[in-house]
RNA sequence: GGCGACAUAGCCAAGUGGUAAGGCAGAGGUCUGCAAAACCUUCAUCCCCGGUUCAAAUCCGGGUGUCGCCU
């Protein structure tokens, strides 16, 4: 008999890792971050992750594992989570998979087969080097002569992708079609989107970064400086990092870099809620004001799909 | 009370006769190895009334409002 998963997913700030904490609490689970971020070391506060308290009283696993300079890849993403799931499940306990990164959550709830790729960026760093030298129009022709398929998939502008797309046809396979994904069929999932009213959620946006600004954000930002961790780093680009670098490199005054950190949060906020909403078995959990995370642990456990 | 300037989208703002740049905010969307990333789409008829003209956001007159200076 397949396992239960439970996914806790949606955007940012509508407090999926609260309520997953109380859900482990009430059946037993054992909580597998899903967040892009969250998974880096000494990136507590920007990420928001769940405070020592919460941590050592559920088991929480992928909090805090690869070093900020490491280079992350779904494919790397999905082993990790696999193996925490598995590892969860036979000892007798129900994974909860919490977090909003959408394409991670793909790797979990899709049977995605990433080939072994070489671990190195001398290619991309040459591809990327051509596309800085050569247009990005000129990128897109090259990948149209390649893979004229991924080509019509891409649009010129996306120079990532295209380069992307271009190593993955180098490597041999090409650039997967994600509307053709097949369900991973080795778990019973149980999927919940979190969401709310817009506007309030972009409230709760605006005010958690103000408390992520009192709780030491600059703080934590220099001391990722200080251990020496590349401002180009992608882990250093996360929102609430990069606007902070700004700050503490004199860009901005901290005002400035604070309402950045907002405004980036929110479009990232509607970026998921874009995502997420693909997924056509989710189910929608729409918090209304006032309700207590009791009371949505609730729903989320008595739910009865049709 | 007098003189002057200004009035363009939620905000900032370009445009001095030929059919409304741009930015921000908002909304919608794309996505198979950097995803808190990268990328795309969308959003005004120019304060009001009248006039001149083939043609007005642009010129003229009047009104209203805002700002500045003067008394």
């Amino acid at each position: 008999m397949k396992k239960t998963v439970y996914i806790i997913t949606g955007p940012t700030a509508t407090g999926k890792s609260l309520i997953s904490f109380y859900l482990a609490k009430r059946i037993g689970g054992e909580i597998v971050n899903c967040d892009s971020i969250q998974l880096y070391k000494y990136m507590d506060i920007g990420s928001a992750k769940p405070s020592h308290e919460f941590m050592a009283r559920v088991p929480h696993h992928l909090y805090s594992v690869v070093d900020p300079d490491e280079s992350m890849t779904v494919a790397k993403y999905q082993e990790m989570a696999l193996n925490s799931i598995d590892d969860i499940i036979s000892r007798g306990k129900t994974p909860i998979v919490c977090g909003g990164t959408g394409l991670y959550l793909n790797s979990i709830i899709y049977d995605m087969n990433f080939g072994a790729e070489a671990d190195d960026d001398s290619r991309r760093e040459e591809l990327e080097k051509t596309a800085s030298e050569r247009g990005s129009v000129y990128m897109h022709q090259y990948l149209e002569a390649l893979d004229p398929d991924a080509a019509s998939r891409i649009h010129p502008n996306n120079v990532r992708k295209v380069i992307r797309a271009i190593e993955a046809y180098e490597y041999g396979r090409g650039i997967g079609d994600l509307s053709n994904l097949k369900f991973n069929n080795d778990y019973d999932f149980k999927f919940f989107a979190l969401n709310m009213d817009r506007a309030w959620l972009y409230k709760r946006i605006n005010e958690r970064t103000l408390k992520l600004i009192h709780d030491g954000l600059v703080r934590e930002v220099s001391e990722l400086i200080a251990r020496g961790y590349s401002i180009d780093l992608p882990s250093m680009k996360g929102i609430g990092y990069k606007e902070i670098v700004g700050y503490l490199y004199g860009e901005c005054d901290l005002d400035t870099a604070t309402q950045e950190i907002q405004k980036n949060t929110r479009h990232y906020a509607k970026r998921q809620l874009t995502w997420l909403k693909r997924y056509d078995f989710a189910n929608w959990i729409n918090i209304e004001k006032g309700e207590s995370v009791g009371e949505i642990v609730d729903r989320i456990i008595d739910y009865k799909p049709e």
